[in-house]
DNA sequence: CGCCTATTTGATCTGATTCAAACAATGTGG
DNA sequence: CCACATTGTTTGAATCAGATCAAATAGGCG
């Protein structure tokens, strides 16, 4: 048996919420509180759906997520996606009825986290709620910045941008190593995130390898030239508001 | 002089707040505390800009604002339209830096809440605090939606999606009188929201008007037929989280 | 090997953009 | 109260980014 400070549910929720704000070590031991439950479960399964009133909010332990809803005629949107570290459904604890779905886009291991035991956290330790809405802000960021991309971008700089957004994230958690990272999803998938069609997904992608900023085979996503994708991109990571004080910052 | 309950500011803050979540008298009064600061501003003023570390937020009493960036090409991209009651700059209190702007679209009756202020009342009154979290939570179920629209909706159901929207929000503060409210924006500003030109914004809405649905004239949005406009927005009002309990709930 | 899923290619079509110009409404100063 | 400027709406025509349809290729895996 090892220490809760040692096992990964613990370990990546402390690295993304470090990764925002910087965290106390009260804080940090706050955190090794939070009694989580561990549940591994394949891709392509729904967490919550649309209409539920879950009584818990699930971290990311390892694997790929996203949030999505189908249009009327049947059309997906997928709206984020989410990796290790990450709370997609937090807001199910001031929103009791969800207004989308969220499923695994890869095999998981999520730990599952009351809602009374977040209220609980929150109210001995004011500073992780401050976190927590924080980081629920950031959310809306992303957001905003993925509709600039549908409304206003064309699909190679929409294309660019997400994945600049990916590569970010993932090295904010420590879970990229140089300009390479894990990135298991499909074209389609990437599609219902950017408005865009799968067949023209392939075609811009085939632009940015083309152009010789990316390579990305077998899941793993390899920048190969950073600035060059930034600027195709027009990425600017002001908008994910990361903690610039912590080793994993950016540049 | 007027008790502070009857001014303006006051009472659109307090029906906002209540048409997302049922306050106490008590939770009433600790809003009549907060400090406000009203300031009268022309249309197409910016009020916060991108990179601004704003020490207040925004509430506004009168008139219609906007948050907006622009892409490198210099097209606009609107994010979502503020009415009376809305706080828009709310999450400036957690993201310190802003990562868009705030412009007014009419002229405009704004008071602004300095964030000490705000924090007072939130660790006094918790209960606020969380109302003020959903709030920005529910900011985010629309940008969801809108982003929906934008990427897997037709122009003309995105245009009465947000019809049904603006609608639903004024009703749910008590500025729309049956099925009419102002909405003096232009059609070139409804096409930055919704990623469409200005020409294709005036040809969809002539089918709306065409359609028997709407009329929209001087500024003034008259819905004909709710249930058709409902239909034709694929417009269901979930995402909006409004508190139901309450006098001005939504059909 | 054979199956299933994902990627790629080609051809065609279309919703929406762009450009350009006319028209309507509102406001302003003389 | 009217000429004129300004801003917003409407119309028409040409064009294009991206969708759709259909089929071929390539991986991964039991």
């Amino acid at each position: 048996m090892c220490e809760p400070a040692e096992l990964p549910e613990y370990n990546m929720l402390f690295r993304k919420l470090r990764s925002i704000s910087p965290l106390s070590e009260d804080e940090k031991h706050c955190l090794l509180t939070l009694p989580l439950h561990v549940r591994t479960i394949g891709p392509d399964q729904e967490i919550v759906r649309e209409g539920d009133r879950p009584a818990e909010s699930c971290l990311v332990v390892e694997g790929f997520t996203c949030r999505y809803k189908f249009t009327a005629e049947g059309k997906r949107q997928i709206f984020s996606f989410h990796i290790a570290g990450d709370v997609p459904d937090l807001q199910s604890l001031h929103l009791k009825v969800m207004d989308h779905s969220l499923m695994t886009l890869t095999p998981c291991k999520l730990a599952f986290i009351p809602h009374q035991s977040l209220t609980d956290l929150m109210r001995r330790c004011p500073r992780i709620a401050d976190v927590l809405w924080r980081d629920t802000l950031i959310d809306a960021a992303i957001f905003r910045e993925w509709m600039m991309g549908i409304g206003r971008r064309s699909a190679e700089t929409r294309i660019a941008h997400v994945l600049c957004e990916v590569l970010v994230k993932m090295r904010a958690v420590g879970l990229a190593n140089g300009h390479e990272c894990d990135l298991p999803i499909t074209q389609a998938e990437l599609g219902d995130a950017l408005g865009l069609s799968t067949v023209h997904v392939n075609r811009s992608l085939q632009e940015l390898r083309g152009a010789g900023l990316i390579e990305w085979r077998r899941g793993a996503l390899c920048v190969l030239n950073w600035e060059g994708l930034k600027k195709a991109g027009e990425f600017d990571p002001a908008y994910l508001h990361l903690n610039a004080e912590h080793e994993n910052a950016v540049a």
